[in-house]
DNA sequence: GCCGTTTTCGGCCCGACTGTTTTCAGTCG
C-alpha cells in the first residue's frame, strides 16, 4: 500500500517552468485515482487517471516542450481534462480543483482499503454513516458491534475487519524478488509434491521477475476429478494464518512466512539472502493465491497469471480486434462464442500446447516474462522488433564488487574464486572509498591501505597468468561523488585503478535540492577524465530508503 | 475521463469468491 505520508499535492520549487516532473505528476495522478475511487466516481474516470499516470511514467520525451508544443493530447490516455491538469501543473504548479478532493477524502480512509476484502465503496460508506476515518476507530466500531447492523454489512465483515486489522499490522509489505522467489520456489515445490498435480508453476510478479513480489501466485494443473482431493491437501498445510478464499478453481491465503523460511533441497543459499530471510520478523505473513486448473487449459492459465494485468488487457483487447476473445481458459472465436462466458465460452479454443502458440495466433512470438508489462512489448513483438534479453549465462564479468577491506561478505580471493566458478572471464573489484563512513565508523579503504589491495591483485593475476587459467581480475573503486560532484581520492590513486565507479552514498545535501541541481553535480563528477561507471544512480535502497531527487 | 476510419455516444478485459444477497454488488485476481 502507498505511504500515507506522502498524501498531498506536491509544491513547486522553482521560480520558472517546469514546475512539476513527469513523476510527481505520475504519482499524484495514481493517487487522484485512489481517492477519487473513495468519492465514488466512475470507474473507468478512475482507470482514466490511472492510465494517464502510466502515460506519464513510460514518456520518453520532455514533459514541459511537450505542453509548450501544444501536443499534449496527443499522447494515448491524455484528453483535454488531465491534459489541462498536467499543462497548469508544468506551467504553473498548481492543481486545479484538485486540492479539494485532497482535502475532502481523509488519509485514514486510504489505511482502511488496505483491509482484506474491505475496498472503496464499503469505506465510503462507513466514512459517510458512522464518521470512521481511520483504523483505530474501525476497531473501536467492530468491537462495539456497531458496523453489523449497517445496510450493507453484516456480522461476518464485522469479524473480518477486525482479524483484518490484525494481519494489516502483521503485514511487512511487499518482498524483494530475491526473497520472494525463495519462497515462492518452495512453495512451487510443496505443491508439485502433492499427488495428481500434473504441474505446479510460479507465475505472477515472481516470474515476471520484478523488483518486488506483492505475493505468490501458482498456478496448479490437475485433471477434474482430483482437484477437490488437492485443494484439501494443500489447506492442510501447516502455516496458513488465514484463508481469504476457497471455492472450487481458486484459493487465496495468508501463509506464515515461517512456513516457506527453508533453503530448497541441498543447494546452499546465498549468505545474503539466508541473512534478508533471518532478518525478517519471524511474525511475517506473505500472501499466496493458487489456482486450479484442467492441464490443457494450463497454458492460458499461466499465460493469465503470470500478467502483468497492463499486458493482459492488451492482449485481451488484441483478441477482440482480430474477431476472437481471450480469457485464462482459451482463445476462441468472438461469434462463436456469442454470450457465453468462462470455461463455457472457450470450450472451442483454438488449440494452444504452450504460451508460444497463444502468441503466435495474436501474430507475436512468445514474449518473456520480463517483458509483459505493456510497455511497448505487444507493439515489439507485433512488429518482430523484441529485443533479445541478457542472459545470466551472457554475462562474463562484472566489475562493481565489494569485498571484506569494505563492506563485503567475502575476501578477495574467495571473490576472484566464485567467479571464476561461475565461469566468468574478469571480476572487477570496486569497495568503498576513503571518506565512506557510517556513524563515524569507517567503512571505506583509507587511501594508504589502497596499495595493498593493488599488490594483491597483480600477485592473483600473475598467478592466473602462469597458471594459464582465463580469468584477469580488475583493481577499480566505488568512489564516492561527494556533495559538492567531486570524487574522493586523490587523482593520483584514483589514476592508478583500472576503473572508477562514481557512487552518491551520504544523500544529506542531495535530497534537499532539486533534480536540476543534483543532475549538474553528478554531470560535474562523470564528466572527471578518471570517472568510468556511475553506480546506484537514483541513490534510492529498495525498501529500504527513497533515492534523492 | 478517453476514444473513434462502421463512432461524438456508448463502450472501456474478464472471471472467481463472498455474503452485503434472493438475483447481485463488492472485492480481488
Ligand atoms: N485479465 C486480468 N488479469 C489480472 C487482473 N488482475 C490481476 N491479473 C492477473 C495478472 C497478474 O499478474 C496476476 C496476479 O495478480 P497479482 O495481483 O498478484 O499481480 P502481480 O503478481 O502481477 O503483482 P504483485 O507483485 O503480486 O503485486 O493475475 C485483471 O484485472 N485482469
Ligand atoms: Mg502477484
Ligand atoms: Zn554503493
Amino acid at each position: 500500500m502507498a505511504s500515507v505520508s506522502a498524501w498531498r499535492l506536491p509544491q513547486s520549487r522553482s521560480d520558472t517552468p517546469p514546475h512539476m516532473t513527469k513523476t510527481q505528476i505520475s504519482t499524484t495522478f495514481e493517487q487522484v485515482a485512489i481517492l477519487l475511487e473513495l468519492d465514488g466516481a466512475n470507474r473507468f474516470r478512475v482507470i482514466a487517471y490511472q492510465n494517464a499516470s502510466r502515460a506519464l511514467a513510460t514518456l520518453e520525451e520532455d514533459l514541459l516542450t511537450v505542453v509548450q508544443e501544444n501536443r499534449i493530447t496527443e499522447i494515448k490516455g491524455i484528453g483535454k481534462g488531465i491534459g489541462g491538469l498536467i499543462s497548469e501543473a508544468v506551467l504553473h504548479g498548481s492543481w486545479g480543483n484538485l486540492d479539494e478532493l485532497y482535502a475532502k477524502i481523509p488519509p485514514g480512509l486510504i489505511q482502511m482499503t488496505g483491509i482484506p476484502s474491505l475496498g472503496p465503496k464499503r469505506v465510503r460508506l462507513l466514512y459517510e454513516e458512522l464518521k470512521i476515518d481511520s483504523l483505530e476507530k474501525l476497531k473501536y466500531a467492530c468491537e462495539n458491534n456497531q458496523i453489523a447492523s449497517l445496510q450493507g454489512f453484516g456480522p461476518k465483515s464485522q469479524e473480518k475487519y477486525l482479524e483484518g486489522i490484525d494481519l494489516l499490522n502483521r503485514y511487512q509489505g511487499r518482498n524483494r524478488l530475491d526473497i520472494g522467489l525463495a519462497y515462492g520456489r518452495v512453495l512451487e515445490e510443496k505443491i508439485s509434491k502433492i499427488p495428481n498435480v500434473v504441474k505446479a508453476q510460479l507465475a505472477g510478479s515472481a516470474r515476471r521477475m520484478r523488483e518486488t513480489i506483492g505475493d505468490l501466485d501458482i498456478v496448479l494443473g490437475a485433471k477434474p476429478e482430483y482437484q477437490d482431493g488437492i485443494i484439501r491437501e494443500i489447506m492442510d498445510f501447516p502455516g496458513i494464518a488465514e484463508v481469504k478464499g476457497q471455492g472450487t478453481s481458486k484459493i487465496s491465503l495468508i501463509l506464515e512466512a515461517e512456513m516457506l523460511a527453508e533453503p530448497i533441497g541441498s543447494s546452499e543459499m546465498d549468505i545474503a539472502l539466508s541473512e534478508s530471510l533471518s532478518e525478517r520478523s519471524s511474525n511475517a505473513t506473505i500472501d499466496a493465491q493458487i489456482r486450479i486448473v484442467n492441464p490443457e487449459t494450463f497454458p492460458f492459465t499461466l499465460a493469465y497469471f503470470t500478467g502483468s494485468k497492463e499486458h493482459n488487457i492488451r492482449m485481451r483487447q488484441l483478441a477482440i480486434d482480430k474477431g476472437l476473445r481471450l480469457n485464462e481458459f482459451g482463445l476462441f472465436s468472438e461469434s462463436e462464442a456469442g454470450d457465453k462466458t468462462g470455461m463455457e465460452a472457450a470450450k472451442n479454443t483454438l488449440i494452444c500446447s504452450d504460451e508460444s502458440e497463444i502468441y503466435k495466433n495474436l501474430g507475436m512470438p512468445w514474449i518473456p516474462p520480463e517483458l509483459r508489462e505493456d510497455m511497448g512489448e505487444i507493439e515489439a513483438a507485433s512488429e518482430g522488433n523484441l529485443p533479445k534479453l541478457i542472459e545470466v549465462g551472457d554475462l562474463k564479468g562484472a566489475f562493481h564488487n565489494h569485498t571484506t577491506s569494505s563492506d563485503g561478505a567475502a575476501t578477495l580471493e574467495e571473490m576472484a574464486n566464485q567467479a571464476i566458478n561461475l565461469g566468468w572471464e574478469y571480476l572487477g573489484i570496486a569497495d568503498h572509498s576513503e571518506s565512506l563512513n557510517i556513524g563515524g565508523r569507517q567503512i571505506g579503504i583509507p587511501s594508504n591501505e589502497m596499495i595493498n589491495q593493488s599488490i594483491e591483485i597483480k600477485k592473483l593475476n600473475k598467478y592466473y597468468q602462469n597458471e594459464n587459467i582465463n580469468f584477469k581480475l580488475f583493481h577499480g573503486s566505488e568512489c564516492d561523488i561527494l556533495s559538492d560532484g567531486k570524487l574522493d581520492y586523490s587523482l593520483e590513486i584514483r589514476n592508478s585503478l583500472s576503473h572508477v565507479i562514481g557512487s552518491v552514498h551520504a544523500l544529506g545535501s542531495w535530497k534537499n535540492r532539486d533534480e536540476s541541481t543534483n543532475t549538474e553535480f553528478l554531470i560535474k563528477a562523470i564528466e572527471d577524465p578518471t570517472f568510468t561507471i556511475l553506480g546506484h544512480p537514483t541513490g534510492r535502497i529498495l525498501q529500504g530508503r527513497e533515492g534523492f531527487p
